[in-house]
DNA sequence: CCTCTGATCTTCT
DNA sequence: GAAGATCAGAGGG
C-alpha cells in the first residue's frame, strides 16, 4: 500500500537507538532532527553539537559518585528520558538518558540549526538577533523550544511531544564530526580534557568553535 | 572579532 | 556560603 512510508513520514529514534552508550549516541545525533510539537506546531532543528556525560564515574556528570538525588533521577531513567536542569539559576539544559534504567549516562543538546517553527523560535528567544544566535547553545535551544524542567521524564521514545526524528541512519562520516573537550567543566580536572563533545564541522550554529579542535 | 562581568537560584558543603 | 554542563551586553581592537 504504502510502500512509502519512509518518505512521507520519518521514523523517530527508537529505544533500541537511544539505549547505546553516551558516545555513540552523541555521535549518532548530530545531523538527526530534534522535534517539539507546541500547541499542534512543528518546532523543530537539526542536532549540530553535543556531548557526552558517562555515568557514575564521570567527574563532571550530575551522577557522579552514584550522587542519586530528585534533581538527577531523570538520568537513571531507561534510554531516552528527558532530564532537564537550571544551569547558573537562570539557563535549562535538554538531555537524553541513554543505556538503560539504573545506568545514568546522558547527552548533553548543545546547539541546533533550526529548520521549522523559527519565527516562534524568535518570539521565545527576544535576544537573538540572527537565525544563527538562535539556538547556538544548550541554554538557548531551550528557550527556543519552550522546554523547562517540566519536561523531565518525558519519554522522547514515546512522546508527541518531544522526540527525534531519523533523517539518516548510523554516523555522518568521521570528516564531518570534530570530536572535541567539553565546554565549562573545567573543574573536573582529568575528565575536562577527554574529547567527549561532539559537532558538525563548519556549521554557524555550532555554540563554541576552539583552536585546536579536531 | 575578543574579553570581562553581572544575573539568578538550586544544590551541596 | 560557594559554585555551577550559560548568556547577553558593554567595552576595546
Amino acid at each position: 500500500m504504502n510502500s512509502r512510508r519512509s518518505i512521507t513520514k520519518p521514523v523517530r529514534l527508537d529505544r533500541r537507538f537511544f539505549r547505546q552508550d553516551a558516545v555513540s549516541v552523541a555521535r549518532a545525533l548530530l545531523g538527526q532532527q530534534l522535534v517539539r510539537m507546541e500547541n499542534g506546531r512543528r518546532l523543530a532543528g537539526l542536532i549540530v553539537e553535543t556531548e557526552a556525560y558517562l555515568g557514575e564515574e564521570d567527574k563532571a556528570a550530575h551522577s557522579f559518585g552514584g550522587r542519586r538525588t530528585n534533581r538527577t533521577e531523570p538520568m537513571y531513567g531507561d534510554g531516552g528520558t528527558v532530564y532537564v536542569f537550571l544551569n547558573y539559576g537562570i539557563h535549562c539544559l535538554l538531555n537524553f538518558a541513554v543505556q538503560k534504567m539504573d545506568q545514568p549516562h546522558a547527552v548533553l543538546i548543545r546547539a541546533l540549526e533550526p529548520t521549522e517553527g523559527i519565527e516562534r523560535m524568535q518570539q521565545l528567544r527576544p535576544a537573538a538577533k540572527r537565525t544563527n544566535d538562535l539556538c547556538s547553545g544548550p541554554g538557548k535551544l531551550a528557550a527556543a523550544l519552550a522546554i523547562d524542567r517540566s519536561w523531565n521524564h518525558e519519554d522522547a521514545v514515546t512522546s508527541q511531544r518531544l522526540f527525534v526524528e531519523r533523517l539518516h541512519a548510523g554516523d555522518l562520516p568521521d570528516d564531518k564530526i570534530v570530536s572535541a573537550a567539553r565546554i565549562g567543566v573545567d573543574y573536573a580536572a582529568e575528565w575536562a580534557a577527554l574529547p567527549l563533545r561532539f559537532y558538525l564541522r563548519d556549521n554557524p550554529h555550532v555554540s563554541v568553535v576552539r583552536a585546536g579542535d579536531r
